[in-house]
DNA sequence: CGATATTAGTTTGATGTTCAACCAATGGAA
DNA sequence: TTCCATTGGTTGAACATCAAACTAATATCG
């Protein structure tokens, strides 16, 4: 991963000393968490990456196989991937045809919109996206390092950012 | 930036029941934590680079420079700011070759220990950093759809995760 | 002292992300 | 029907990240 040498302070904290020191006090707060969500995803995105290697697919691969079995038929097409892990068609394209390469999707035109693609999930796809859940779930969903109380913290917490930023409409209802 | 349309549902949420269902009940919560993660993570670096854009750099290469300024004499090996940074040595590499390339710091050897290398911020680049900070701090810090409270919780609970994944090893104390 | 281990950076290769440009198909309007 | 805007996807260029291999310099140990 990255130099992983612990330190013996925390530097988010340093930073917002930092910016207060400079006066800009009403910025500090929002440097602050920014830099931390920053923090946090390298460190999960890491542990991820890491249960994930025996399957060789990366996390983007893993969340693109996974929104495919979780569909009635096992495919979509590539657009709505794109607007469902909220990244660009470019990345779409990217990610499916590395898929496609091991065999774990199979690109078929849609029936009635020459312009679409579907991407297919296949019996070897849902077969690794099985085993890579259980590996994630047991190395890195079922001990994040946090109790369960905080973790719902955070993800309300962030939904209504996301909600803020337009990610999404509906209430959200918490999640729980 | 990605396909910008809002969904009318929470993704998130539906993931969440979908584990659920499957009865991967012990892993969902940390599932929904981790994914939040990312996709704040997704939204904030997009609103920053969209910020920085009129300076031609990137978040890694403005937090580069910002380490450098803070330092009392501008300057420090590369490996330092690796650690501190937390990302890999290549990264560090790449993102110094381009601040260098663009006037913003500079290569000097380090005069007791040949093998180190540090990278000194110039002139421009303290100046640009100045400037990038100013418009990072009215476009983004100081307005991120969060409340002054929920950010602070969220700064207090990713501490607590960082500090369990080895992060840094002082108490912390809130940094409020 | 000399062999070995460690440390610092760089290079290379794989993957992911974005944007801009581009092509093909669709669909609405004149 | 013909023109043109929109939509869906791909391609190429930049930039970021990591891992692994490599070079060079320093440190340690027998």
């Amino acid at each position: 991963m990255a130099s992983r040498r612990t330190l013996s302070f925390d530097p988010i904290a340093e930073a917002n000393r930092n910016w207060i020191e400079r006066g800009w006090t009403d910025a500090a707060p929002g440097m602050s968490m920014v830099t931390s969500i920053m923090r946090a995803h390298q460190i999960l995105l890491g542990r991820v990456h890491q249960a994930l290697v025996p399957f060789d697919i990366t996390f983007a691969q893993y969340e693109a196989l996974m929104l495919l079995s979780f569909t009635k038929r096992g495919q979509l097409p590539l657009g709505k991937i794109g607007q469902r892990l909220q990244v660009h068609p470019a990345s779409v394209t990217n990610v499916i045809d590395r898929l496609e390469g091991k065999g774990f999707v199979i690109r078929i035109p849609h029936p009635d919109d020459q312009r679409t693609t579907l991407a297919a999930i296949t019996r070897s796809g849902r077969g690794l996206a099985s085993k890579a859940t259980a590996r994630l779930n047991s190395e890195v969903f079922e001990d994040t390092g946090l109790d369960a109380e905080r973790q719902q913290d955070l993800v309300d917490v962030i939904a209504a950012m996301r909600r803020s930023a337009g990610d999404f409409a509906e209430p959200s209802q918490s999640n729980s």
